[in-house]
DNA sequence: CAAATATACCTTGACAGGCGAGGTATGTTG
DNA sequence: CAACATACCTCGCCTGTCAAGGTATATTTG
């Protein structure tokens, strides 16, 4: 393990609503672009992943359905919602000021 | 509320740690200054802010010690000690790291 | 062809941290 | 003396993470 899970804490929504902004896809291609993304420092545990999508689905931010694949084993894709793009946005917004204010709080002041 | 709290979730402890890297100070003090640096925005709450200090004393991160107030309420002072230095500088380099793999990640890419 | 591996999904139950609600004690101020 | 500010504390709930376990399909390998 290379980074604390509570750091992260709190981003697994905005992070699936991120790789879903680029297009409908599912789960395990989702967790594997994280995986490539941050060069296997990090990685949705399957049953972080699959609690969020449910929650996220419920939220009405994603709508899933069942891929069509003649090969292979079954998937289900998810797609990002206008109100999940919305919920993106704002989120993602959040983390900006979330982030000024940690680093203004995490550090010791010295001028 | 201006901040989803499981945003922070995971920097408690590194909030308090940096305030004591200043000087021993007491809870309710400590708490005043985040809601200072702030502007209001964030504050522990206050059983937050008591779990988090029996978690860093038990991990030997602080001392405590009661001060010998004349008048007002007793006040409980927490000191970091060596350990809780090490840790504080470690947080702070995980921090910047989960930083930007967050940033990495909750961004679309689009260039 | 059997076994192993990869893909792909899912659920259950335990655990940890945050926090609402409630409590204690002291000193000041109207 | 009541109200308020300071200052501490605990209990029990809630939510998100995750280890462990499970299912099903297709491909590779001996």
């Amino acid at each position: 393990m290379s980074i604390a899970s509570d750091l992260i804490r709190g981003h697994t929504d905005t992070i699936i609503l991120a790789r879903l902004m680029g297009g409908d896809n599912y789960g395990y291609e989702i967790n594997k672009s994280i995986q490539q993304k941050t060069d296997g420092k990090y990685e949705l545990k399957e049953a972080t992943l699959y609690t969020a999508f449910r929650r996220l689905e419920q939220a009405g931010c994603i709508s899933s359905y069942w891929g069509n694949e003649r090969t292979g084993a079954r998937r289900r894709y998810y797609s990002i919602t206008d109100s999940g793009r919305d919920t993106y946005e704002k989120l993602i917004r959040e983390w900006q000021s979330a982030k000024e204010m940690i680093n203004k709080l995490i550090e010791t002041e010295e001028d």
